[in-house]
Order: C-alpha cells, then sequence, then structure tokens
DNA sequence: CTTCCTGCAAAAAGTTTGCATTCGT
DNA sequence: ACGAATGCAAACTTTTTGCAGGAAG
C-alpha cells in the first residue's frame, strides 16, 4: 500500500482523503468490488463522498496503471493488480475468483502478428465450493 | 443456418421470421454486433421491428447455447460462436478481432478445482494493421 | 381459445458530465 | 489566491420491464 501511494505521487497523481480511500478498499478487496460498492463501502468513513469522486478517482487509478478494470457481468468491477491474471466466474454463487494459471502465450508477446498489452481470461463454470454443496443436495 | 434452425426447433423454440433475422445478421457477422447494431441492420428489412424484441431474442438464443455473450467494452456485444474462443482487443481501431489459439488448460476441465464450462480470454493490445499504420507514420 | 411473441413506452441500472463550492498548497 | 478535486444533480446510455394488441398453433 506504502508503495502504491509512493509510485502514485511520482507519477503527479494528487492524492487526496478520497483518492486514498478508494485505493485502500481496493487494495484490500479479494472480491473486485463494483464502483457502486466501492462507494458504499467508503460512506460509512466518509459520509460525503460521491459517487462520482469514485468513478473518477477510479479512472485515475486505472489510467495510472494502479489497478486494472473488468468487464465480467454487467457493471464494470475493479481489480487492484494490473497486471494479466485470470478470473473464474461461478454461475452459482456468481463470485470472481482469482485463478493461478501459467499463459505461455502471453511471453510470445503477439498471437496472429497482434501485439499483446495485456490478457485477461475468464473462465465460466462451477466453482468449487457450488460443487460440493451440489453434491450434498443430490 | 439451416442447421442452427433445426438445432432450435428441436429445442422447441419459437423461430419467428425477427427470431430468424437476428439469427441471420450474427451468423453473417464476423465483428461481433452489439443489440443496437443488430437492431439496425434489421430496421432496413423489418421497420417495425423493436429494440425490446432484439434483446429478448439474444437472450433467447444464449439460453438456447447457440450464441455467446462478450463483455469487451461498456456494450454487450454477441457472437455467433458459443464455443469457447478468443478475441483481440486493438485499443487504436478498437475492433474486436477473432483469435485462434489453444487453450490446453480447456483440456483439462478444471483450473484451481472449479470446473470449467467455458472460457473467453480477451487479448489487448494494438492489432496487426494498426501497428503497420504506426509504422507509416512514425 | 389459449398461449406466447411483438412493439411501444416507461423505468431501471450504470456511468458520465457540468458547474458551483471547497480544498490544498 | 490559484488551480485542481469534490459533491450534487442532471443527463446520457444501455438494458429491462409492463402491458395492450396480435399472430400462431
Amino acid at each position: 500500500m506504502k508503495k502504491r501511494i509512493e509510485r502514485l505521487k511520482r507519477k503527479g497523481v494528487v492524492l487526496t482523503i478520497q483518492r486514498i480511500g478508494v485505493l485502500e478498499i481496493l487494495h484490500n478487496s479479494p472480491n473486485h468490488p463494483t464502483a457502486e460498492e466501492i462507494h458504499k463501502k467508503l460512506l460509512e468513513k466518509y459520509p460525503t463522498l460521491s459517487l462520482a469522486t469514485v468513478y473518477n478517482t477510479l479512472q485515475i487509478l486505472k489510467q495510472a496503471g494502479e489497478i486494472q478494470e473488468l468487464n465480467i457481468g454487467k457493471e464494470k468491477r475493479f481489480d487492484p493488480i494490473p497486471g494479466p491474471h485470470h478470473h473464474f466466474y461461478c454461475r452459482v454463487c456468481e463470485r470472481i475468483i482469482d485463478v493461478e494459471i501459467a499463459c505461455p502465450v502471453l511471453d510470445k508477446g503477439y498471437v496472429d502478428n497482434h501485439k499483446i498489452e495485456n490478457v485477461q481470461a475468464v473462465f465460466f463454470g462451477i466453482c468449487a465450493d457450488c460443487q460440493k454443496k451440489e453434491g450434498k443436495n443430490a
């Protein structure tokens, strides 16, 4: 978290209390929250913080390469890890889970002559937990 | 196309002229159109067709496993190929291009014990065409 | 006759924008 | 004091819903 703040300062990003709030929520979120979820959490601490500021901040953090945006489901979700990594979307519990997987394709830097800068794979299916539950019900 | 209609009938999906229209546009679209783009194209042929019907149809075709929904960019896009395959999003020309790539992970059927039913990888970067153009401008 | 689909319009959901006010430096 | 960020509200975009009329079996 300190490193993140350092990096942002070095990039000339003004770090207001609101922006640090957003960054902090994300930094401690394993669950890829939406803008509205972030806003709701922050309201507890900063009752006047507006949703527009959250959107604004998310865009700035994204442009600074500090976070990444996920297009899974209809709302945008945000991920504190900006580098290429992948997700599993469980159609039962609807959670979005990070998956640890190597992507050898990436190392090449190109697919079909298109230059790759990032990759997001989304796996759809049933997560380990939900499989267990289904097994019990059956 | 005939096979698609056969399959849908077998599944008990009622095939109205509107639904066949949507399916036909998708079937002949290499460019992953949005609901609105599909609607616009169909208006030429069926001037009274409503956007709501297009949305409705897309959902039905998706549920029937005949097409798939893509979450790239802010609008949903639709892909006539329902099975796992991947896309490249060019941040310059903003096209979405199919990529031919093997995904050996898929063959396992599981990641981190989560059961995989489908995968969509999105590669972000600069497509081959745009790289050439940039080279010329430089 | 009954069921389901369509089309229209309104509503909802998500995101962006404009502007006056306030904050940080 | 100055420029930049915030907060609020309105606007906008995308998608969903409700309902009256109509087509199909």
